[in-house]
DNA sequence: GCTAATCTGATCAGCTACCAGCTGATCAGCGCATTAGC
């Protein structure tokens, strides 16, 4: 069963808090992820696929609002000055050779693990489940580039 | 219909070993990503 994770539903008081964090920066680095997830009490990944979400209907929106509008090379040029100021990102995870092997096996048998797969996984290997999401995610596209470069003999 | 969750593909960046390749993290998505819960 590939079973999505349950949706999150934040609360007002909880998105005043994340509204508030993205108006100062849409792109905030891993710390203020961190915070701002103890603060609204949810996950870092949460917060995370908030502002990326946030962010899609963000541009949207700014888009067709400013679609006429002659100004608009100066929004991409803050735009541009908001992604050099970025903070730090999260520490690079590293694997053991044991994570790995529970890992590709699991990938062999089912590239696409629902929710409840990836929290098993994530508690057999001692990591978070927001990681191993990221490891499949990273498999995923990496075998998808291979597959393209290799010739087709058995299409 | 709104929006959290998920997806692909591109790119950034740390690590290992000696400059490049591998791979975890982050990002956009343009006829404005798609899927799915509420």
């Amino acid at each position: 069963m590939n079973q999505r994770r349950n949706r999150t539903r934040f609360t007002e008081d909880q998105l005043k808090i994340l509204i508030k964090a993205f108006d100062q920066n849409p792109y905030p680095g891993y710390a203020t992820k961190q915070r701002l997830a103890l603060e609204v009490n949810t996950d870092e990944s949460r917060v995370q696929i908030w502002f990326q979400n946030r962010r899609a209907r963000h541009q949207s929106q700014k888009k067709s609002e400013h679609d006429e509008d002659l100004e608009s090379s100066q929004d991409q040029d803050h735009a541009e000055e908001e992604i050099q100021s970025r903070e730090d990102r999260r520490h690079r995870s590293s694997y053991t050779p044991s994570q790995l092997h529970t890992l590709i096996q699991a990938f062999t048998n089912n590239p696409y693990p629902g929710i409840n797969t990836r929290e098993q996984l994530a508690k057999e290997i001692g990591v978070p489940e927001s990681r191993v999401q990221i490891w499949f995610q990273n498999r995923r596209s990496r075998f998808h580039v291979q597959r393209k470069r290799e010739p087709h003999d058995q299409d």
